[in-house]
DNA sequence: CTTTCTGCAAACGATTTGCAGCAGC
DNA sequence: GCTGCTGCAAATCGTTTGCAGAAAG
């Protein structure tokens, strides 16, 4: 699947990359990059950076910036299912959260009114939810 | 208003930091530091960084970060009223774009579901509507 | 064999900071 | 007059890139 999808950019499906997906299938979050070379992967920083642009570019991978600067990545939700983000304003701390039925028919109404108002075609929407964290209250 | 809260903060309202709120307000969308030196207010990059530091921390102004790497800064809710952006995912554009009655409710609902099943305290949220603007089409 | 990947170290670029003089209050 | 603000130039730091050798197909 990874590998297909790869394949179709006449790239090739490394243990390097293997690997990135395998970290990030594992978390339940999105990761930063320090993040990822601190589980002692034993690839080069900037081999991390080169292949993360590749999954991206092959629709793998999902390129996310915060507000603590810090590119995170996650699996696109055709690997994980849509979400949404709780993001602890006090520490960062990023955590993935189902989007519900009902909140997701709301958005898409709001949406297409949008569209409709503005010649913008919407293919997608992110919604973070910003607060502060068991941990940081 | 602007210096009240700077006031709070023991900093000064100065002509950099009025011209920078001033040009804030007049537009309807997010700037980039760029886009705020390019309207040749004749501010010292350096003043432009740590004046929007400041303005941040007082409450007046806020910071966003896109995907296209690129700090952008707006004025905050309280001066503008809440709304929410659409992005072009093609260009970068971004536009605000009000929030209506019935998905603000919708939101609430999930975040109020979302707090009580993770122990996370929700202060506020962002929906970012993301696709391809008229231009780009 | 040819093309893509890799690690290393150097380059880049947006943002931050040290400093010495200027300006609010 | 003390404290905060300014522009300038230098420093920082995450990210990107050039290169020569290793690996995939």
């Amino acid at each position: 699947m990874v590998a297909r999808q790869l394949g179709a950019r006449r790239a090739r499906l490394t243990a390097n990359r293997t690997v990135l997906v395998e970290v990030l299938a594992a978390a339940d979050r999105p990761l930063t990059i320090s993040e990822i070379l601190g589980k002692r992967i034993g690839l080069a920083q900037s081999s991390a950076y080169r292949n993360l642009v590749v999954l991206e570019g092959a629709g793998v991978v999902r390129r996310i910036v915060t507000h603590d600067d810090h590119t995170r990545y996650e699996l696109t939700e055709e690997l994980t299912g849509h979400h949404h983000h709780l993001v602890c304003s006090s520490c960062g701390l990023i955590e993935d959260v189902p989007a519900s039925e009902a909140l997701e028919r709301s958005v898409a109404m709001a949406a297409a009114r949008t569209a409709r108002s503005t010649g913008f075609r919407i293919d997608h929407h992110r919604l973070d939810l910003v607060g502060v964290c068991e941990r940081c209250a």
